[in-house]
DNA sequence: TAGAGCAAGATCGTATACAATCATGCCTCC
DNA sequence: GGAGGCATGATTGTATACGATCTTGCTCTA
């Protein structure tokens, strides 16, 4: 409740923020409807915010507008997944490098604390939670870099991540990300940029390595599939 | 007239797309006002679905939106300047090298027509369309390597670059861009990605040295310079 | 005469009302 | 009994009206 009133004086940007966290965090599955009348309700104010909210999402490729059909949370096509992994690996490796470069006592100190609340989200029992502020550690390096075109682009592409690995997770191993996330603040304690690039280009591999994108599940396959089992 | 008919029918995002290359020609300078009503008459249509179109260009960055003072064309900062190039130059190179690889006859000859038109548009005392040709090659070479998702970020990149070109412009020297895009045919057609990598690389590090990005003129600082002159 | 306060105009922000479109269930006809 | 068509309900698309905020020019006072 007091959250809403505060996203409702944020505007239409708070409102989607608030529905980004919730999709990031996997309390809003892919393909989930987004009815305007009822995000309206929710949040108090009028269809005509949350529709700027959901062209926001959108525009992040995080739902889908289907025009005289409504809202839907995305559901990222195998294509899209692949896609979305190669960009970030043109992307953060040599951002991650930058970051080394420039980091500074403080940054190490607000990297750590990411960490530490990603363990306790663990330990509380929400693993949405963690896997948001994974993804947050992320777009963190890239402020760190100081590049504020490249962070814009890695947090979407991270916030798209999310949806994909609600998709395509398969491997069940959840402790490598805080290992290869620790890694990266020693390489940037150490001032190592050429380790830091190395260490999130194998990151990423290790993360795409952990999707299922064999590509029997599209996006449009939810009757096919339920027909084929 | 019958372009603004066409336009209404498409809804926002032709209006959208309409305003990206009126500013990508720069038929619209940087810091010029967009009222959402004066836009609302020329394309007739209402308030409602224009601010939908000035939000997609808001969150490209190709217009300001301030708060109860109306939309403007960006004028991005030299840091944003740089910020651009700097993303260019990590995706655009590799970029290049898969569509080498993945190159068809269809496609060098849809890149040749580009050029043709450029070249026309030049011919035609219409240097804003030969700019918009040329960044519309960088945006058909993603295209070319099969990758949306990077393909966006690059149609956006360009559309900044092109408002970073109207402020930071400095050397005359406009056909190297040519030399430059007929170079990238022929390592495309020669299939060449290591070649074509190495010739993007350095042909955006030209588009950079073109500019002058010392930090005297920054965004808000028309009134200040027109004090010093 | 210069500056501060105020008021009027313009422009944007939001809500609401109406029109258009699509999905779904029912009815009829074959 | 099944399939096609139609009507109804729900939901989105667009326009318009009203309220809030900012700019700007005027006036009054020191």
């Amino acid at each position: 409740m007091d959250k809403i009133t505060a996203v409702k004086e944020a505007g239409a940007q708070g409102i989607a923020d608030q529905l980004a966290i919730a999709i990031h965090e996997h309390r809003l599955a892919p393909g989930a409807k987004l009815s305007e009348d009822e995000v309206g309700e929710v949040f108090g104010v009028s269809r005509t915010v949350v529709r700027a909210a959901l062209q926001i999402l959108a525009h992040d490729k995080m739902v889908d507008l289907k025009r005289n059909r409504g809202a839907f949370v995305a559901q990222p096509s195998v294509k899209e997944a692949r896609e979305v992994f190669e960009a970030r690996a043109l992307l953060e490796p040599r951002t991650a490098r930058s970051a080394a470069d420039r980091v500074t006592q403080d940054d190490l100190a607000i990297l750590a604390r990411h960490i530490e609340a990603e363990h306790a989200a663990l330990a509380a029992d929400e693993p949405g939670r963690a896997l948001f502020l994974s993804g947050q550690f992320h777009v963190e390096i890239a402020r760190i870099a100081d590049q504020d075109t490249i962070a814009a682009f890695i947090a979407q592409l991270v916030a798209r991540s999310s949806l994909i690995i609600a998709l395509y997770w398969h491997r069940r191993n959840a402790l490598c990300e805080s290992h290869a996330h620790h890694a990266l603040i020693d390489a940037f304690a150490a001032g190592d940029g050429d380790l830091a690039e190395e260490l999130m280009k194998n990151h990423l591999v290790d993360l795409v390595t952990s999707l299922d994108l064999r590509n029997r599940t599209s996006a449009p396959t939810t009757l096919r599939e339920a027909l084929a089992k």
